[in-house]
DNA sequence: TATTGTTATACTCTATAACTATA
DNA sequence: TATAGTTATAGAGTATAACAATA
């Protein structure tokens, strides 16, 4: 599969399976890659990295302020958006100033510029997944829509 | 969230964005993290790897024959699943046959033993899957997987 | 003692290159 | 010369461990 499917945080091949219908993951896993692939030259263009955008997300979003925060939002390891953060912060597109109230702590925010670039990437890789709802008509495209958000959302809820 | 998203076939983080709807890469690959998370212990209880399970699953379609065909078929290297098609072998999953025809390729077949490994694993994995599949009604599921198989299929279609 | 952010190290997985034997 | 399969090497990306500063 991408047919790739993902453990520890690496990609394998996934089938598509014989049976009465294919795994989801069969299924799905292809998708996203194509996905992906198509999104990385989009935020190239615009001078973000995928991991660069991700941050930017999820400040937007402004549910996380601190940095372990973020790395757990977006379930990444702590070590590993370091090198990230400097980049955004570098381009200033983030800010990272220290937590009055916890010196160990720095507080994240995405910057105007920040947000600019955030959007306008993800205005053109909204168009781009055209290229994939396109092929549904009006009432289908709601329907998986909401329907891959209601299954995206239970997440936490589930019982393992 | 898996978040991730893949390049190469490495797994990154994704955004839930704040747009007015998410990326879908970013409502599908979280999504796709959890049914792999989810394939893992069955695999595992049933004595495979994903990279078997790929490798069965693409086999028992009975599309490829060749190693080569086979690398290309799952979108994996064709260095990475020779020790996956060793161990397969070994395990008496797979026949590896020199091709009378071509003595440089060796032609690749499911046994009835991996036939039955690979029913019995994916079985147990689309139960799985109601888990996700069970938040849908019936006309949403419906709807859901014939939109999925369509955006899947397009796969070698589109214009870029 | 626990936690935040950071750095350094080791490990996993993958792709690349090189080899053989055939064609 | 090109291709199928294989092996060995190097690289990218990640997690783990360890550290300083603060709570």
């Amino acid at each position: 599969m991408i047919c790739t499917c993902i453990r520890y945080g690496n990609a394998y091949a996934f089938p598509v399976s014989s049976a009465r219908r294919p795994d989801l993951a069969a299924l799905l896993a292809p998708l996203v890659r194509e996905l992906v692939a198509a999104e990385e030259p989009v935020l190239a263009a615009h001078g973000l990295t995928m991991w660069g955008y991700v941050v930017l997300c999820a400040l937007d979003r402004g549910e996380v302020r601190t940095q372990a925060a973020l790395a757990e939002a977006i379930n990444a390891d702590k070590t590993r958006i370091i090198r990230t953060l400097d980049d955004l912060q570098h381009s200033g597109l983030i800010e990272r100033v220290p937590d009055p109230e916890d010196r160990r702590a720095r507080l994240l925010r995405i910057t105007a510029q920040g947000r600019r670039s955030k959007d306008a990437a993800q205005a053109q890789i909204q168009r781009g997944e055209e290229r994939w709802l396109g092929l549904l008509d009006t009432e289908e495209r709601r329907v998986f829509l909401r329907a891959l958000r209601r299954m995206a959302a239970d997440r936490n809820d589930g019982p393992a």
